[in-house]
DNA sequence: CATGTCAAGCCGGCAT
DNA sequence: ATGCCGGCTTGACATG
């Protein structure tokens, strides 16, 4: 909840990661077209929370008053950083979470809750798994668990971005299938 | 309109 | 005293 004005600057995670992409990517369009032609915003908004300025982004109400709760919307390549660094470690200690959030642009506590709400629904998603087919779980690692639900979170996130699985030297996320 | 997803909120426990 | 965590819920949003 630091900081409630917390600016949102127009940046690529290819600079960051010194990654040539070359192709310019609206992050913003998972789904349907969210909406606007902003190329790269750190995080999509609302349409109408758009207007006021991303004020309280990591949850405060700010100044004024309890407004509505916004919900940000992270981009393709925010998710994507976070998932690859998730899925090398489930916990950040506090230098790292420090340093994926400035190179994500996020809050420090976006970057918190983001690793809390996975590792809580990588934790269901196993348990919902197991209890639907056990017959099938019967010779699979925590690790096949783990890696299967990643690939399927992220799969499902990005269905046309087939570019998440050679990320050239990043190597080091990669599917196991 | 019902449902699912997901970031954020809330609460209690634990470690320091 | 403070911060992080897990567990669970809430609220905004998208989709069928």
């Amino acid at each position: 909840m630091a900081a409630s004005n917390k600016q949102l600057t127009s940046f690529f995670i290819e600079d960051i990661l010194s990654l040539k992409e070359g192709k310019k990517d609206d992050s913003c369009k998972s789904e349907s077209d969210r909406a606007d032609n902003s190329e790269d915003v750190s995080v999509c908004r609302s349409p109408e929370d758009r207007s006021e300025s991303s004020a309280d982004l990591a949850g405060g109400g700010g100044g004024g008053g309890k407004k509505k709760r916004s919900r940000a919307a992270f981009t393709h390549l925010q998710v994507l950083e976070l998932e690859k660094k998730f899925s090398r470690q489930r916990y950040l200690s506090a230098p790292e979470r420090t340093h994926l959030a400035s190179a994500l642009h996020l809050t420090e506590t976006q970057v918190k809750i983001w690793f809390q709400n996975r590792r809580y629904k990588t934790k269901r998603r196993q348990l919902t798994t197991d209890f639907q087919k056990p017959d099938a779980t019967a010779g699979a690692t925590e690790e096949d668990f783990f890696r299967a639900s990643l690939l399927a979170t992220v799969y499902k996130s990005y269905p046309y971005r087939p570019y998440v699985y050679d990320l050239h030297g990043l190597s080091v996320w990669r599917p196991a299938l």
